[in-house]
DNA sequence: CGATAGTTTGATATCCTTCAAAACCTGTGG
DNA sequence: CCACAGGTTTTGAAGGATATCAAACTATCG
């Protein structure tokens, strides 16, 4: 089952034509390595690109040779709705484990959004839900402690995963290495190995190798004083 | 004249009709006070808020009492476009001067959107470059230092302030106070105000009451590495 | 089974915080 | 026009979270 739907299904009530007109839109879909980049910076897109399967992130590389992950991209997600309406891209996409993707032509997208109010209504929630967990992150990265700020992370994913039907009870495939978390959260490697292992030994996640398992989600969220109200998941 | 329609205008290319559609739209307004809250966490707006005067931000108020300013809003900025789109607010807006807004009703603003193309895509735009700032934010941050980060800032905010013909010179009215700077970077008011007499006495600004000049834009980007692309200001 | 990527560890350095107080504005009421 | 109040800016000294550097260890994969 196509996850596009199933994810803008958490906000819209499609009826068969919506979810048949969805399911077109991703029949040109391919396979790709992890690692390969979507889209630079530069970059004059004229498709819009779907994950159906596989992680991916927006970065930004920066000129002293740093990197910033500003998002993080699960299957069902969009890159950038509207993305053509831009003249370039201001940060690039790269896929952080094997994926599926799927390229819709820009006509294509317009066209079903002029046929679908429905949605074209599911598109700016989705829109307007990427803002607010950028937003969210903000706040990961400001005012918490990489402590606190990583413990929100991992039950910002799991949610996000659950939504899509990908979460294993408490447990999920999680391909971001020590390096990539590091470069979501603007710290060095050592201080996000020394973050994993208090979090490990408080007894409040496993993580072995791509797998995470959060272990005590109650106290985990309280850590974080998570609340998930940004992620919009509750229908009207 | 309306300072939406300025702003728009440096995506898109509007015509009489869609001139007087969008002037229309921002007739009711109203002049309200500095610190005024506009929208608060959990409220369930169904209006549509431009800002035709004065200064506003977004910020998320955590429960230990910290604030983080996660986007500043500038004269002709729309308060979320399709806001009525989510159940309830994430966060809070709140004035950071004087400020007129316009109050535009959810229907309105549907009916304009069906009605006039050319708008839709310009809020389309908008929206994109809302979020290309917010993406700019993480990195200022996250990866960048104090002075790298407050110096990033002020070109954004001068650069803005221009696309709506509001800089005077190199020169323009800022109303942050320290405590909102570091409200903004999630550091201390204390290390803001060292972050500004650095800036101050290395030439590069001039920061008295609430007004701010730039001395030296090439040296002050060059520190910043400031790139402009992700505001998109270049029409197509 | 060697090469390469990813994780872990220790010691020292730095940016930013904390706390606490003084100095400086700016507006308001008498 | 002065005096006071509250917000804002500035300063100093000491402490803490995270960085840096460097190296060892451990997976993973062709």
């Amino acid at each position: 089952m196509n996850l596009l739907i199933r994810k803008l299904e958490a906000f819209a009530e499609f009826d068969d034509d919506d979810r048949r007109a969805l399911t077109g839109l991703c029949v040109r879909s391919e396979r790709m390595r992890a690692g390969r980049s979507l889209i630079r910076e530069g970059d004059r897109p004229d498709h819009v690109r779907v994950l159906l399967d596989g992680w991916a992130c927006r970065h930004k590389d920066l000129p002293d040779g740093e990197r910033q992950i500003v998002a993080v991209m699960l299957p069902g997600d969009i890159c950038d709705v509207q993305i053509f309406i831009l003249k370039e891209m201001d940060h690039c996409i790269s896929l952080l484990s094997e994926a599926e993707v799927a390229l819709i032509p820009k006509d294509e997208m317009q066209g079903i959004m002029d046929a679908h109010p429905h949605i074209a209504r599911a598109f700016w929630w989705s829109t307007l839900v990427d803002e607010a967990i950028l937003r969210e992150w903000l706040v990961n990265i400001g005012t918490r402690d990489a402590t606190r700020g990583v413990a929100h992370l991992f039950i910002e994913m799991w949610l996000r995963l659950r939504q899509v039907g990908l979460a294993d009870g408490n447990s999920f495939f999680m391909p971001l290495t020590q390096v990539q978390l590091a470069e979501t959260f603007a710290l060095t490697t050592v201080h996000i190995n020394r973050t994993l292992q208090l979090l490990r030994s408080d007894g409040l996640i496993k993580l072995e190798g791509k797998r995470l398992t959060i272990l005590d989600v109650k106290r985990l969220a309280a850590l974080a004083s998570f609340t998930s109200n940004y992620l919009h998941l509750d229908r009207r």
